[in-house]
RNA sequence: GGGGAGAUACCAAAGUGGCCAACUGGGGCAGACUGUAAAUCUGCUGGCGCACGCCUUCGUAGGUUCGAAUCCUGCUCUCCCCA
């Protein structure tokens, strides 16, 4: 997998490049809408090429492997083939499961002994076993199964979480080198910086995770309640040590502000389940700012969604109509809300792209997140 | 015409002497949501100050009682059954 550089804002630490998949093109710095159990809710594969313009899609891991299966996913030829979807996906390795799931679970040196929250039964996912399924998934880019460590978390915890997921890394490394892939596209294994808030775990875990040669690098265990300031912090440890010429991917992450604000420190890659989410109970990302859709002051407002917005809902729809299917709980406000966001998420990059390479990237965000701090 | 049941806040519906400004659900209003166990969750929902408190409420008019949504009487209205 091939990572190009194609231009750096020269006033902060954003840059542009283009990340090469077998399965085409990402053009970075990106945000890639979630598609945890195989589809990004509420929204069809054609919405997503045709109107927000993705270019890479998530899955989960654990998600997956509980439904439909591994065994119907290698049936179905791989993940592609069985959501029709032929540009590049990634795949979350389970790692924020064992984080947000962590009643039905319990971590040994050996992995995550966990419950299925579908229907009690009893697994365990390995650093292993997470690269294998991931094979079996055919994501294009392949995480490393971490802990993803909770906020507060004591600073004796987040050594020994990270020291786990230094180890458990090293393991996962092995199978994904020692494995190939089954169904004739490359993949490539992406490992994940952790320790929490601390500058010196940072540190130490940047500097372990650059000490292997791969492809990309992650940083999670951002945006679990943190402050903004200490996640941007951390961003700014992390950054200096990741090698400058590999994309760098904010798992998780976050707000349109966090996007630019991470893009400004040198960030790449962003996902979050924010734009779907938050779409679905009514509030929706403006270039003007946020809007609750569900208040009252929308009821006879007949206006578009968003003037010159980014997605075809945004002419063709009045918030006053969205309004109304929201409130009503009408599946139809969940999809045009989300599609929406989505829109609205990808043109945010897009354009902070433009602004890059025209190297006025700088002042575009601090008026950009000035706009999108406004409550509509 | 005869017999029976009932009227509680926006709606539905608990409550049958003090623990009732009144359970609960819906609706309404507002908030939360960051590698999705989320089309979910939380709060408020008589008035005024909005913390403590005070004032006016349970069809309506009276009455009994220290005290009534709860007991008694008149009135109004609604529903059901029989003719």
């Amino acid at each position: 997998m091939k990572f190009e550089i194609n231009a750096f804002d020269g006033h902060t630490k954003a840059r542009t490049g283009i990340l090469t998949t077998d399965h085409g093109q990402i053009k970075t710095p990106i945000f890639m809408p979630v598609g945890t159990a195989g589809s990004v809710k509420g929204v069809n594969q054609r919405d997503l090429i045709s109107d927000v313009k993705a270019q890479i899609i998530l899955g989960n891991t654990y998600h997956l492997f509980l439904r439909p299966g591994i065994e119907t996913l290698e049936m179905a030829g791989g993940l592609h083939k069985f959501i029709n979807w032929n540009k590049p996906v990634l795949t979350d390795s389970g790692g924020y499961q064992v984080f947000s799931l962590a009643d039905n679970r319990k971590l040994k040196e050996d992995g995550a002994h966990f419950r299925s929250h579908i229907d009690g039964s009893k697994h365990v996912f390995t650093p292993e076993n997470v690269v294998d399924i991931q094979r079996i998934i055919g994501a294009d880019i392949v995480m490393a199964f971490d802990e993803c460590t909770p906020f507060p978390c004591d600073v004796d915890y987040a050594r020994k979480s990270m020291e786990l997921t230094h180890r458990w890394l090293k393991r996962g490394i092995k199978r994904f080198d020692e494995t190939e892939p089954l169904y004739g596209h490359q993949q490539t294994y992406f490992p994940i910086v952790q320790g929490s808030v601390y500058k010196d775990l940072r540190i130490q875990s940047a500097e372990t995770i650059a000490s292997y040669d791969r492809d990309g690098y992650a940083i999670g265990g951002l945006s679990v309640g943190e402050p903004v300031e200490e996640m941007y912090a951390m961003i700014e440890v992390v950054n200096e040590i990741l090698p400058e010429n590999k994309p760098r991917y904010l798992m998780g992450v976050g707000t349109p502000v966090n996007i630019l604000e991470g893009i400004s420190r040198g960030i790449d890659m962003f996902d979050c389940v924010m734009p779907t989410r938050n779409g679905r109970n009514g509030m929706l990302f403006t270039k003007e700012g946020i809007i609750n859709i569900k208040n009252v002051k929308w009821k006879n407002d007949f206006s578009p969604i968003e003037e010159n917005g980014a997605s075809f809902v945004d002419h063709k729809f009045s918030k006053a109509y969205l309004r109304h299917l929201i409130v009503s709980k009408e599946i139809l406000g969940a999809q045009i809300a989300s599609l929406h966001n989505l829109s609205f998420y990808l043109w945010l990059v897009t354009e902070a792209r433009h602004k890059i390479t025209e190297g006025t990237f700088a002042s575009w965000k601090n008026e950009m997140i000035h706009k999108l701090a406004v409550r509509l």
